[in-house]
DNA sequence: CCATCTTTGTGCACACGTTCACAAACGCAT
DNA sequence: ATGCGTTTGTGAACGTGTGCACAAAGATGG
């Protein structure tokens, strides 16, 4: 009796990514209410406490089966054993951490690591002047244990906290001693063979993203930003453009771009990134 | 000469979510390849060193204008003008952290920031023995001056690294006092009112999916798991299931669970999330 | 000026994700 | 047992995102 696929839907046992990414919260809610001895939870609940709609919710909870009863709700405990042996934290999954310097701290230190099943197996840093400390209570230990290290303890995850430089070096290494599955904080693009997984965590991205929204918010009335050239030509689709490019081009490049537009834009700050 | 609504998309000048969250990847190659001098770029070249598809990078670009010349590709000196001043970054934003623990450390020597246009305008702590220290150059002030700051230096981002318990409480501060992006990475759920946006980054999260996709891998062949009676009861859709769900609230939902579960998986370790 | 080669910009079809709305299922009281 | 109020589970409509594939646009060489 194997939990092969059943058909109805074309991947494997078939849960859609976007659920997968929101158990985790659905879970975390579940143990808060575990905790205060909350026997059942309805959707709508639930859903509140996960900051997430309640439709959503249940379609969530029906591609893993149905764990409510209607007219009732969630048996807390429950759905919490079930999420978890989803998401397979039911197991223990021991965790390196490559590059100690503040963010690799931080990691180490992190509570919602160990409260999850994740076990830091080790810290590792090229840096000898690094090598001999602590954090956390464990030992920072040399690169070169790295591949000794993940074979004997069976590490399959492992997480990048160096600088940027080191971001793809380390994750060969990592991939080649048997890691299957990569955290990356690091601001580069990883590439890997197929069937090792790497997911991002990018801090500035995300303040990237706020300030989009910011801007959207704050420039709804000052025509800052473009001048009068520019907003002609940014949209034109026409022939014009063609000569404006063409210009950029012939006058190089790098210097005619920022001069461009200190011209235009010298009424508000050009904090440019580097 | 404003830029207002084309009529295009519904949305004030429609650029999809998923687009604008990629925009800092490209910006990132771009910067790159402009440190090493290059002119100009195609689009497969640069979608290759992001680490997306050609076309949807080419979509993403007609977002925001016709940028490119045919037959040649994109300039990347001007490309990395348009799209900082896409995603606001032509300005400076300050932006305060508060909870300066190991993350809020981290953050505040992160590079990341300082090169994109982000300036940290303050760091706040509510604990005494923190205030008087100093990161990353900058001075640990208490959270009493949390207003003063936001409002005297103008700061609209607000960054939180606090623990759980604190975090709605801080954010509601921050609001209150004119923050208007706030980037939360406690593990909680913030409620805000609306105009105000807010992302958050969570470390365990992460590791979370990671773990699934682990186990997905690892988990093809052994029966671990569920034992026989939940395999059929899982999925069962019948009227079984609701005399199993009346048996498990009759019997007491919380150790129910866990006993039950370790009966029929007594064979590997059992590391429920706390 | 024409032919040819390269690369963009986008229409289109499809996959994925979200939300609505409602029937079916359940508990409970009578 | 029956009826009533509650809540789940899901079909269906809709919106968003992705990727193909190709015409149009420009560069380049003769």
């Amino acid at each position: 009796m194997r939990r092969t696929p059943v058909g109805r839907q074309t991947r494997a046992r078939g849960i859609p990514e976007a659920t997968v990414a929101r158990l985790p919260l659905y879970l975390r809610a579940l143990t808060a209410l575990s905790e205060r001895s909350v026997p059942t939870v309805s959707s709508e609940e639930l859903a509140a406490a996960a900051g997430v709609n309640s439709a959503k919710l249940r379609k969530d909870f029906s591609y893993l089966g149905s764990y409510g009863t209607r007219g009732v709700g969630y048996d807390v405990e429950y759905l919490v054993y079930q999420i978890s042996r989803e998401l397979g934290l039911t197991q223990d999954w021991p965790v390196v951490i490559v590059g100690i310097g503040n963010l690799g701290h931080a990691l180490a230190n992190y509570g919602g690591f160990a409260s999850r099943g994740f076990r830091v197996a080790a810290l590792l840093d090229a840096d000898p002047t690094v090598v001999g400390s602590s954090a956390a209570g464990l030992p920072v230990r040399h690169m070169d244990e790295l591949e000794a290290i993940v074979e004997s303890q069976h590490v399959s995850i492992g997480v990048i906290t160096t600088p940027p430089g080191a971001a793809q070096q380390v994750c060969d290494r990592l991939v080649e001693a048997g890691v299957t599955s990569i955290l990356n904080f690091a601001p580069t693009v990883l590439t890997v063979p197929d069937g090792v997984d790497v997911r991002k965590v990018d801090l500035s991205i995300e303040l990237q993203i706020l300030a989009f929204h910011e801007q959207r918010k704050a420039g709804e009335e000052p025509d800052q930003g473009r001048s009068a050239e520019e907003s002609v030509l940014d949209r034109a689709p026409g022939p014009v453009r063609a000569a404006a490019a063409k210009l950029r081009r012939a006058a190089g490049a790098a210097k005619d771009a920022k001069a461009e537009k200190a011209e235009s834009d010298s009424d508000r700050p050009a904090v440019m990134p580097a």
